[in-house]
DNA sequence: TTGAAAGCGGTACCAC
DNA sequence: GTGGTACCGCTTTCAA
């Protein structure tokens, strides 16, 4: 079987002609639900398998969903980004849907020009892991008909939906793990890239220090990476009155940091300085770094958006304006002393 | 303006309408090499904007390409997929085509549900990151005048495009280093995950090792990550006679091999042993690590698959059966000794 | 420059 | 159970 003739896509009526039925036929053939008899099926899977047809979803959309998702994101090499992307990826195609990714930089630009291509290519729904769309775009894409699910952003846009973690809760989490350790200089890593669930981190750290009467110090290191994390500490060691805490806002943050504190300044961790990460990526627990930190729950994050999409979800469309925000827990390891000094 | 009326996606009918033109007359609009005045033309897309108008991208490839690209991958979360990943859906991006990713383990049978999938939906390409589709199903896809990309995978499908790089030169490179650093007892720490990349690079540098008259030990770590070369180290350095030098076919194997030596049996790197790597990943660069490695060239590979796609590349469809192999610079870091201990 | 009409690949509804 | 027909949204003749 399979013979390859074609040179482009087949089609319904080929498949229709060499089997000798009406396009109907064939169409039912693969609905499910159908009425045909054993006969003609047999003869049009028959020929369907010798040419090579496989049903245009594309052509079906004309008449209902899609089962396009797109997904919106920047920096997807960053290990929280892919594992995110894989994630929502495998549990999507779980439900039959497929998930066109959308590569962007974070600025509001790039991401207007994604959230176009996802109304041009009729997506059911929109996902927004980076950058945040203005908020008229949002408002184009739910009265085309698509749901816009943000994750990790807390801006809530209008109409949209709202996935993410409680940053609050690990903020000061962190500050008390921190305190427990007697660390007495205590400074947050943050990133220049400001975006809503990094600037809550920072901010709830600061207020939970303020609220104990301490102050703490911010630092700005650049945009989210490993090499950020790891000039912000040369920096602060280069100078006096160094911290011997510190909250780094990523993981990736932490990692630079730590690699510059011990190979740089020959700090050990956490005998002479503790270190809290975010997110909780692979290399946290990798041997050379053993990262406390705070987990993202992807799982659950990613079941979340996958239950609004098939509308399991209590909160369907347009309605429920509740955000779903999933407490991260802390994931002790070994960059934080359990005691003081 | 912009009104958000409806509460499905708008089509053209409903613009025509609201601009009290022709169906026709929008569409011209919005192809370019038009023939509309610029008054139709201005009404248009007043319409248009008040309703939030997006062509039909889908419906459009009743008639032409879909624009839509295929990209099957497994193990997403791997910083070399998430970087081939990164780069391929930007520059595809970049000359209009939109990335749909299938997110798969690498089996025959999930590969196979992904390429039916491509055909669903219509794909002008498939581009095959990982596992190995059969041959028939390539077949079709062929047949359907799609293209099919393989990257590095060096079995040559018939049809197919082969993109990937040169595990030959890598793996005599890889040995010579290690001899050069005066390593007397060499040992190569493979993968489960028996692809051809990963095969080529062991066997080539177990040949080489024949060739200089010196018995390579082949250890096989488990699946591709930094545990399965955590636990290599541990179970190597365990026995008697261990190796003073190793090639780990993949960064993330060399990683966990580092770290298990180091933290575990208190080797010094490159001092009492030397390691190196495969891909070139963030993370082998990281002050912890500072592996050296074989850098794996994602932008020229990235920018080759989209040759063949926008038909730049000499070898057009059908045509050329040359694979493109780009050779893999070694990237010196500090994991190997440049003389002698 | 413009609108009417046909066709792209499917599905759904209609008689038969 | 089956084939004919209309329609989904769009582009592209073709006349006007």
């Amino acid at each position: 079987m399979r013979e390859a003739t074609p040179t482009s896509f087949v089609s319904a009526k080929m498949v229709a002609e060499r089997a000798g039925v009406s396009r109907s036929a064939v169409s039912r053939t693969f609905t499910d639900g159908a009425s045909v008899s054993e006969e003609t099926r047999r003869k049009v899977l028959e020929a369907a398998d010798a040419l090579g047809y496989h049903v245009n979803h594309l052509a079906r959309q004309l008449r209902e969903r899609s089962n396009i998702v797109c997904l919106i994101v920047s920096d997807v090499t960053t290990p929280i980004r892919a594992g995110m992307l894989d994630i929502l990826t495998r549990k999507l195609q779980a439900v039959g849907k497929i998930t066109v990714v959308l590569n962007t930089e974070a600025d509001e630009a790039s991401v207007g020009r994604a959230m176009k291509l996802t109304l041009h290519y009729r997506a059911d729904a929109t996902v927004v892991l980076s950058g945040t769309p203005s908020s008229s775009l949002v408002q184009t894409a739910l009265a085309n008909g698509q749901e816009v699910i943000l994750i990790n952003r807390d801006d809530r846009l209008n109409g949209s939906e709202n996935v993410g973690v409680d940053n609050a809760i690990a903020a000061r989490e962190a500050l008390f793990l921190l305190r427990r350790a007697g660390c007495e200089r205590i400074a947050v890593v943050t990133s220049s890239a400001r975006t809503p669930s990094l600037l809550a981190r920072e901010r709830h750290f600061v207020e939970a220090g303020l609220q104990e009467g301490i102050a703490i110090a911010v630092v700005e290191a650049g945009p989210t990476t490993y090499q950020s994390g790891f000039d912000a500490a040369r920096r602060l060691f280069a100078r006096s009155n160094p911290p011997d805490g510190v909250f780094c806002v990523t993981d990736l943050l932490a990692l630079g940091f730590m690699d510059a504190a011990r190979h740089e300044f020959g700090l050990r961790i956490p005998q002479n300085l503790c270190v809290i990460g975010f997110d909780n990526i692979e290399q946290a627990g990798w041997e050379s770094y053993q990262l406390t930190t705070f987990d993202q729950p992807l799982e659950k994050i990613a079941s979340h958006v996958v239950g609004l999409l098939v509308g399991s979800e209590p909160s369907g469309r347009g309605g429920g304006r509740e955000a779903a925000v999933f407490e991260p827990p802390a994931i002790w390891r070994k960059s934080v002393r359990p005691l003081p000094a």
